[in-house]
RNA sequence: GCCGCCGUAGCUCAGUCGGUAGAGCACACCCAUGGUAAGGGUGGGGUCAGCGGUUCAAAUCCGCUCGGCGGCUCCA
């Protein structure tokens, strides 16, 4: 297709969201507008109505919006001198886009621009779309609350989600990956599958199945022989410690909110919402001498975080989890190199799982809340960006993203429907040695402060599976399936030689089961293939007699006759 | 936490205008003994999330609580 047929997505959708606050008017002549910017496939806008939509005012609001696109409605900009903008603004009773000009005022705007677009006119910088008629394929999706500038203090307005597209096709396709992700939620794998599950009593918090139990238990594993063989030594902390602690780490006075307490004989305890803390404490307790540094202490650690309520979200936000946490102690001069390896270490983990593609992102000082000076600051981030020039890796930058006690790597990883998702960090910490005041003795026979790394590769346990099982669709690597083979006996008759044959198998560490039902023999090899058992193998007459294998590999429906020690080959 | 929507059998869902519940799958039993994505029959299974209210009568209307979903805020 010529690129230059194709008008920029963001001035697209961003003039569809324009047609959406023109219909919300003719709908609401009273509407006070917020915002409308494009977004990621489309756009939305944030309104302040004198009542409640309900999801029966989409289609409505939708079919205005056609109404105004077949018009062929110009849009026109002007500008005008900032106290003229207020005026107007001020006489069209425009609140909020008063307090925007505003803003724009305090910054030292003399001028702003609107837009015109039949008779509907907003405030707007532009740029957009000459006519309506670009607008081929507009779709409203969701209605939601949204705080007015992100600010939960302020009330709420209600925000109308919608995608815009070039052509019709590319609506298709958008409309033909939500399927898709639909269909990759994995929140119904994990029923489907038989995984985990979550209860009233426990909001947040899964329960493991035996099947999920074992996934999660490789993953462990997994991470266990990787941290073995890269220099870790595991370590393991209470789950419940002072309060005390959690005032001297900080996390008390910034994170009490999500924290769970409990009391016992007057001295209040929390139970920890992550581990470092504890980490802390046991590196203190010796002071260890230069030449044992890098001290790499990685531990297993189940965390409690007491999520709001509305932000939980099947695995990838959960209350109680479990992470691959590793706190590293340094000198200055280790630094790089350490990190150099954890990112490595990383982005070799993320391929062991299937995971090939993958962006890195540093996050910088955050504007408001941060300790240290810049200059230490900077030495940290220096570190961090030679580390990934040593490595020729690119990366993003997220301004102001960075934890208050030091800036981080944020790992992201690319499923195979182009999703990203948020994995391992990297973080370069200088509070917690302060805090805790950790030492190790220098060459010069002197304390010095090491420098602590935070790193968490899987990140959640929890959070990982859910991407996995959303990059994969369920068809899980070989080592995570609880159940590799399953023998299907082709009638009951067979199912001694079926049980034999599974003990053979399972002798030669290929964990086997059998379906033992009276189902059909096209039943159970539905069944296999709804479970994702990587390979089924049908038992009759045949294999009896032959003494092979007929196997049927997951999602294939071709099978293949081999014998036994050629089946196990695979493995 | 906030805004909106939702909660019916183990699962997926139907249930009109208020008249105390249905289907398919799963499960149990029986028949069938099958060759690669649902063989047939019979049966059991529900305080309609919980509590309160309105009503002669509530799965249905109202309120509260709990939980889930879509967003917002948050994410050490």
């Amino acid at each position: 297709m010529n690129k230059d047929s194709k008008i920029d997505n963001e001035t697209l959708r961003h003039s569809a969201s324009h047609i959406l606050a023109t219909a919300v008017l003719e709908m609401f002549p009273d509407a006070k507008l917020g915002i409308g910017p494009a977004i990621e496939d489309g756009f939305y806008y944030d309104f302040l109505l004198p009542r409640t939509l309900i999801p029966e005012d989409l289609p409505l609001i939708e079919k205005k919006m056609q109404h105004l696109i077949k018009q062929n409605l110009k849009f026109e900009k002007y500008e005008e001198p900032i106290e003229e903008a207020e005026k107007f603004l001020h006489k069209t009773k425009q609140d909020l886009k008063v307090e925007l000009v505003a803003g724009l005022k305090e910054d030292g705007e003399t001028k702003v621009s609107f837009y015109k677009t039949g008779n509907f006119v907003d405030l707007c910088k532009g740029p957009h779309i000459d006519s309506t008629n670009k607008l081929k394929a507009v779709k409203l999706t969701h209605i939601s609350g949204s705080y007015w500038r992100g600010d939960n203090e302020r009330p709420q307005l209600q925000r109308i989600y919608g995608v815009a597209f070039n052509s019709k096709e590319e609506l298709k396709e958008w409309e033909e990956r939500m399927r898709e992700s639909a269909k990759r939620d994995h929140r119904e794998l994990g029923k489907k599958l038989d995984l985990f599950s979550f209860h009233h009593e426990a909001p947040g918090a899964a329960f493991w199945h035996p099947r999920g139990k074992f996934v999660y238990d490789q993953m462990v594993n997994f991470m266990k022989a990787e941290n073995e063989k890269r220099g870790y030594e595991e370590i393991a902390t209470p789950i419940v410690l002072s309060s005390e602690l959690w005032k001297q780490s900080g996390h008390y006075e910034n994170f009490k909110e999500n924290m769970y307490f409990t009391d016992f004989e007057e001295r209040e305890f929390a139970v920890k919402p992550m581990n470092c803390p504890g980490g802390c404490q046991l590196f203190a307790e010796k002071l260890p001498s230069y030449r044992e540094l890098p001290i790499r202490h990685a531990e297993f650690g189940i965390v409690h975080r007491l999520e709001l309520s509305g932000v939980l979200h099947g695995l990838l936000r959960v209350r109680q989890f479990t992470q691959d946490d590793a706190h590293i102690y340094c000198t200055p001069e280790q630094l790089e190199d350490e990190i150099v390896k954890i990112i490595e270490y990383t982005t070799d983990v993320y391929k062991s799982f299937g995971f090939e593609n993958f962006e890195l992102f540093i996050a910088t000082k955050p504007e408001k809340k941060a300790i240290g000076d810049d200059t230490t600051w900077q030495k940290a981030t220096n570190a961090l960006e030679n580390a990934m020039r040593k490595l020729k890796l690119d990366w993003g930058v997220k301004e102001g993203e960075g934890a208050f006690y030091g800036p981080k790597i944020e790992f992201n990883v690319k499923d195979a429907i182009g999703r990203n998702w948020q994995l391992g960090t990297c973080q370069i910490d200088f509070n917690l040695p302060e805090r805790f005041d950790l030492n190790y003795i220098g060459e010069d026979g002197e304390k010095h402060r090491p420098v602590m790394i935070h790193r968490a590769i899987i990140g959640s346990f929890e959070r990982f599976l859910a991407v996995l099982l959303e990059h994969t669709a369920g068809d899980l690597p070989l080592f995570l399936q609880s159940e590799v083979a399953r023998i299907i006996p082709v009638a009951s008759e067979f199912a001694k030689e079926g049980e034999k044959i599974m003990k053979e198998l399972k002798s030669k560490g290929v964990r086997t089961g059998i379906d033992l039902s009276n189902d059909s023999l096209s039943k159970k090899v539905r069944n296999g293939e709804l479970m994702k058992i990587p390979y089924l193998l049908v038992v009759g007459e045949k294999e009896a007699k032959s003494g092979k294998l007929t196997v049927r590999e997951r999602g294939k429906e071709k099978q293949e006759t081999i014998s036994i020690a050629d089946f196990i080959k695979n493995f």
